[in-house]
DNA sequence: GCTCCAATTCAGAATGATTCTAATTTTCCG
DNA sequence: CGGAAAATTAGAATCATTCTGAATTGGAGC
């Protein structure tokens, strides 16, 4: 009898998809995913993975992360933040905001904007220090 | 004979593309700037509008800009700004940031982060006023 | 103007992430 | 249990972009 998050029936699968990104902090992208997930459900098809990230997604369960073109990335992290890629590892790290800042605040937005979205993505290089 | 732009040699094709887009507000995908182009320059492929694109964008002529996985769309304003897609019209405003804003000062970047890009996109409604 | 070499362009094929399709399986609920 | 709706599956299709190899163009030196 499987619980529903946010409105989402948890499925075998979906199960599987969530409780993997959850411990990701690596934010993988759909095929590595799929990897993982094969390992426990032998069966299990990519095109379900990405049904089961679409519908996560959907239900604001995690967040999809995309970085110019390349292929979309999932991340469990809900908070509102950015993205940072850095180009000599290829990872990617969460950048939170400072405390009390808005993006509201920042931004010269037109008025009556309602905003659904934001996505902040940085790319450049973590300096041995 | 041509000039120069950045360093990068303007042949006719790199031209028209250039003019296109510094004229263009609008955000057009290199299939939009493909069909524009042809009007002028008959002959022109699909391929070489690839290239020119990715000849200004690495020029710093022009700036590349994603929206989630849509195609890529091209900008020719070089100040550092964000990117409001308008979900009710499809459309795409540039949004300066309130001044004296700096990027570095809102965000909690880990020491020794150097940055080489950043992209900012919003995406949600322009309510009429 | 002519020759040569490198850069550019071109058309079409290839790539690859993602989505679609149609058939099968599972789940829900009476 | 039985039937309808939802989810899953494998494979085909899509489509923006990149690659390939041949043809063209441009510029440097004579």
């Amino acid at each position: 009898m499987p619980e529903e998050i946010n409105g989402l029936r948890m499925t075998r699968q979906r199960q599987e998809v969530y409780r993997f990104l959850m411990g990701e902090r690596s934010h993988p992208t759909a095929n590595e995913v799929f990897m993982r997930i094969k390992e426990t459900l032998p069966n299990v098809s990519l095109a379900t993975v990405y049904n089961c990230l679409e519908a996560l997604v959907q239900h604001h369960v995690i967040r999809q992360v995309n970085f110019d073109r390349e292929p979309s990335r999932y991340c469990p992290n809900l908070d509102e933040h950015g993205h940072f890629h850095d180009e000599t590892t290829g990872t990617i790290h969460d950048v939170k905001f400072k405390p009390g800042i808005n993006l509201t605040d920042i931004l010269d937005l037109p008025p009556n904007t309602v905003i659904k979205d934001v996505e902040i993505t940085l790319r450049g290089q973590l300096a041995a220090s």
